[in-house]
DNA sequence: CTTATTTTCGCAATCGGTTGCGTAAATATC
DNA sequence: GATATTTACGCAACCGATTGCGAAAATAAG
């Protein structure tokens, strides 16, 4: 009865006279140990009320069944999306998560990689800071096989898997979509291209513009952090503009940037998308708030995490081969709606 | 450099002549160690490329440094940017959390919480599943005194702190704005009253009415897990009510709610506010979106998982004591939006 | 009733740090 | 210069579960 003797396996031997080792075996259901010592073993470990030491178990198993979860902010809407379908993932196959965020800073990135890698994470689940420039911090995952799976803001890498969707091609066919309205003055607000889902949109973005003979000018191109602010930000821009050299049509490599910009343009008498379209990214919640609904790429956040846990956890379970696989797409459907349907009427 | 022999404190002792003991000591700066042989010891660490193993420390010095979240839904905008806010202070003090969600099941939330504590987490912060009745499956953490915090959706218990908002306070204050606003039938979507934060912002509501006046009648009162479609389930049981007897404002438990029976109302030609006043709860980002903006409670989310986290990690540290505070309580202000200003023009 | 197999289990080493206690060396005290 | 303190470190026993290997017990084969 006294409370801080914990209740080991060696208790349920002594209780059952037999020994610590059988009692390992049999709360693990090894067919070694016979059914009915393996009854007597989980009931006795009831009755003493034994919970099992997961460090004794990982010091010798040497696995911890923790995945580690690296995140630049983890207060999106995309990224908790994207968290949750993961802990959905790990927790239907009895992994755990352990969570950090980088806030966008590569120092902190290293720091929390080496406490994972300290905490002997069976896996590596990360989307990268915005200024992260090489992935050296992750090579004592790499050197001991520890797999990598990278997941939205990717890496490519030999001996890891990257899943994401297809970033050029959603933001060449929502660019088109925008031509398609009759729009030929585009802008787009980006991300640090450092980060690949940034600089796909931006190739997709300025590829549907050629292909469709407009001109790529470098002063619609505007790069931010795609905050609220920096939507505000972008409609000054806009609005500072000459009238006769604003663009007609604005797409943005997330949501709230363009929903930011569209209040503002709204507020200074602009009509959307009479004036100018709007196209967003990601189908934040936000999206359907806004009036006129925003057009925006579906990014299916909850799917795509439980996706990157799930074939990191077949890997470890050695169901499938990471590194077999270099990169997962998923769908990412436009979502067309009110803000850049210039045609509706017609139609 | 064969790749799976780990570098021990005992490869960094054989290197320096010195015991296990003495880099132990020295890698955790312990003062018993000079500090010349303490730098020895860090350099080598650096040499040999030593990671230290978590499991081996925490088998034997008996803690984990690690703190098990426990939420109803990842994927909300308050509860990620609470997690945000724990893992920030978590991080800050050296702890690292694992998480987990109940997806309001109380089964998975007792599935959860006996997990988190094999994993022998140092402290628990949870926030409980909607139709979680009784606390009992968080006993063998009091028995064996491990801390656990909850926040927002709180139990009382004498051996943990409440961290949250006074939601009495905060529904009684928005109803008596929207009664200053010329409202008298106001009608109040709630959620279930299990969880104390929906009675206390039902009991909130119903005192402000008694206390000006005001009839309190239960088909004013609806309860559902305020989600988008409950918004737009509202808004129909609102227009299916003959003309003279709808409401003339609704205090909703969450933006969600609010906004998505705004959106509905708007869509079938009311007028808000002046037909219909609205107000909301958590100053959710939809709140600034929709048109017109949503008036609102700010729930800081981030800064409440911080407040919860630190006071745990302080009782962890011995700085404080937690059993000593029953709860804490952050400040909660109206936001007032143009959603509830009826007498704007007045004014 | 032997001998060969299969089942079922125990022994003991191991995983990698941590820590109470003891002691030699270094420094201080008178 | 002898004794009292302080400083710096080593010894060895843990923490609690896992697992290769060997062996006893139970069952099958002849």
């Amino acid at each position: 009865m006294s409370a801080d003797r914990e209740v080991t396996i060696y208790d349920i031997a002594k209780y059952l006279n037999v020994s610590a080792a059988t009692v390992s075996r049999g709360l693990k259901n090894n067919p070694m140990i016979s059914k009915s010592t393996r009854r007597k073993i989980e009931d006795t470990a009831q009755l003493l009320g034994y919970q099992s030491n997961t460090f004794a178990s990982s010091l010798r198993s040497r696995q911890t069944n923790t995945l580690g979860v690296l995140v630049p902010r983890l207060n999106s809407h995309f990224m908790s999306s994207a968290i949750a379908g993961m802990e959905d993932a790990a927790n239907r196959h009895g992994y755990n998560l352990i969570i950090a965020q980088s806030l966008e800073d590569v120092e902190k990135e290293k720091r929390n990689a080496a406490t994972m890698f300290n905490k002997r994470v069976d896996g590596l689940l990360i989307s990268l800071s915005s200024n992260t420039q090489t992935i050296r911090h992750l090579e004592p995952f790499f050197k001991k096989k520890i797999p990598v799976v990278f997941f939205d803001r990717i890496h490519q890498h030999d001996e890891s898997t990257a899943v994401g969707i297809n970033n050029y091609e959603a933001a060449y066919n929502i660019t088109k979509h925008l031509i398609s309205q009759g729009c030929t003055k585009i802008m787009h607000l980006g991300g640090n291209v450092l980060r690949n889902v940034y600089q796909e949109r931006l190739n997709g973005y300025q590829q549907a513009l050629r292909d469709h003979h407009l001109p790529v000018k470098e002063k619609w191109h505007l790069t931010s952090h795609l905050s609220e602010q920096a939507g505000t930000d972008a409609a000054r821009y806009i609005l500072d503009l000459p009238v006769n050299k604003r663009p007609d049509a604005v797409f943005s490599a997330n949501d709230t940037a363009a929903v930011y910009c569209m209040l503002a343009l709204k507020d200074a008498g602009l009509r959307i998308p009479e004036d100018i379209a709007f196209a967003g990214f990601n189908n934040d919640p936000i999206s359907r708030v806004i009036a006129p609904n925003l057009t925006t790429v579906e990014y299916p956040g909850e799917s795509l995490g439980h996706t990157a846990a799930t074939h990191l956890i077949n890997h470890l379970k050695g169901i499938s081969n990471l590194y077999n696989t270099n990169a997962i797409t998923l769908r990412a459907d436009l979502v067309i709606r009110d803000s850049s349907l210039k045609n509706k009427l017609q139609e």
